[in-house]
DNA sequence: CAATTCGTGCAACAAATGTTTCATGGCCGA
DNA sequence: TCGGCCATGAAACATTTGTTGCACGAATTG
């Protein structure tokens, strides 16, 4: 296996972990989910709480590269100093050239992304949740990248309103359920530049039997925004980058399904319990340990 | 003696200090200037490093009221302690009602997911890339929510590797595509609490193979971060509302995919138009309209 | 099945920690 | 000037710290 880069103990001790004894891993996992007390507190203090012997922490360290426990700390200590300058300093020495181009185009992408979402209108998401609520039932759709975001939401409004909620094209052909689409129901197109002509499609359709149409786009003048009853708008081209972003489309889908559950109240409060209760009895998911 | 409103070791030592012998005044400053260290390093160390006396910290401890220097340096620890997410107290507050209870809701989610992102960590992003750039081949899982985050890295990563990358479970049962992990290629694993078997499953079985994995988690101590090359935080529970947020996971998804495709230089670029060409033959878009 | 390695808990060890005591020296009031 | 007081540093103290040697048991190997 290569050497990743000694970058912080803790990823060291991450990566070193699988291949430990068991007790050894037992005592790293502590260390790694209680590192600020594994910095401050005792070692013997720790292994009482971790319910270990003390010798182990002493073995683990060693066990990854370290002469003992005190290295091992020591590290954990610095990598968790505070740092004294902070962003500026990273940011002006490392602009566009350099060994940390890359670094700059990831920070300079999320900072892009984190100032768009405020400028999303929130007034349109809370009115198109309110017209989630009303309806009888709710299609989902999004093609290429957007086929992610619609997905999203299909997952979550699904955990409360589970026989109401549809991914257009799942159960067959497109077209098939254009046809199902009635009066009383939600369609929910999700779409940017360039547009396909599939989520077109589907929004000419919705719009032609009289369902309520919701957009989420990224202009008011997009073909699937027409004639839609909700139009909710995020910037997709707004960060650098070659692909345009979704980081809004997402936001926007999960605070309709935020509001729509809110909406929803004990009822669907009682349905979230139910799934959530049904999938801890498959034991879908890693218990959690004390 | 009137208790001072005991609201922080810090400021109760800042406040008795003018009182204080004059050794004392200068041990207390150099304790309030590096408290960091105060509660990491020892007694003795910060003496030597002060210039003083060891026993001037134990006569500072008790001259503020307390029982000795290892209880004051417990307060300053646990005053420093880092604030583990509360999500309870975020939900309990202002469950505000009112006409604009939604549109407050939403703006709240807006504005907390647009706070987390700048924290994400750009550096083990930007080495993420570097890995991903130079694996053979690509494998990509998320389950339940982190289904979508999954999609979405495979959808924007074939735009430019088509050959080379993968979803973990579409062609077949999960598990024929964990044997065929080998050493040089990358597996990332998208997931946060609670965890699901399946995604851990697969980061070990990676892990197991020699292959580069590439954790996406809400938590160092994720399971599926367990052995991995890189792990890529971003915070899930940082925004007010039931459903954990996927928008950090999704920002990240995005960057690593611009930073890799931007370390593709010319080949990627050259790529990514075939295959924006063969689309516009296929005439999946509308075109533009003046 | 025997031999051996390896993982693990226990207990003793030396080193380091925080505390206390004591001696010194400066300061102020009588 | 004397005597008491307090601040201060150095050294001795008991305690706690991290470490290591040892024994026992399980897993592995020949």
């Amino acid at each position: 296996m290569a050497e990743p880069a000694k970058s912080s103990p803790l990823s060291e001790l991450r990566i070193a972990l699988p291949s430990l004894p068991m007790r050894l891993q037992e005592v790293g996992r502590f260390v790694a989910a209680n590192d600020y007390d594994a910095t401050t507190r005792s070692m013997r203090d720790l292994a009482a709480e971790a319910g270990a012997d003390p010798a182990a922490f002493t073995r683990l360290a060693k066990a990854i590269g370290y002469s003992g426990w005190d290295e091992l700390r020591a590290a954990l200590t610095e990598a968790r100093r505070p740092s004294q300058i902070a962003p500026f300093s990273v940011r002006a020495k490392s602009r566009r050239h350099g060994p940390n181009a890359d670094v700059a185009l990831v920070t300079d992408k999320l900072e892009a992304e984190a100032a768009g979402l405020p400028r999303i209108p929130a007034q349109p998401i809370a009115e198109a949740a309110r017209a989630l609520h009303d309806a009888k039932r709710i299609w989902i759709t999004g093609y290429r990248s957007c086929r992610s975001v619609a997905e999203l939401l299909n997952y979550e409004l699904r955990l409360f309103r589970p026989e109401q909620v549809q991914l257009v094209g799942v159960s067959g052909p497109d077209d098939l359920d254009l046809g199902a689409f009635r009066p009383g129901e939600a369609v929910i197109v999700i779409g940017f530049l360039p547009y396909t002509h599939a989520s077109v499609r589907v929004a000419q359709a919705a719009h032609r039997a009289g369902a309520t149409l919701i957009a989420i786009a990224d202009s008011l003048s997009a073909p699937m925004a027409e004639g839609a009853d909700h139009v909710l708008l995020f910037e997709a081209a707004s960060s650098p980058g070659f692909f345009p972003s979704l980081t809004g489309a997402i936001a926007i889908a999960q605070s309709l399904a935020a509001v729509t559950f809110s909406l929803g109240g004990t009822a669907a409060k009682k349905r979230l319990e139910n799934t959530e209760a049904r999938l801890a009895a498959a034991s879908i998911y890693v218990s959690e340990k004390g």
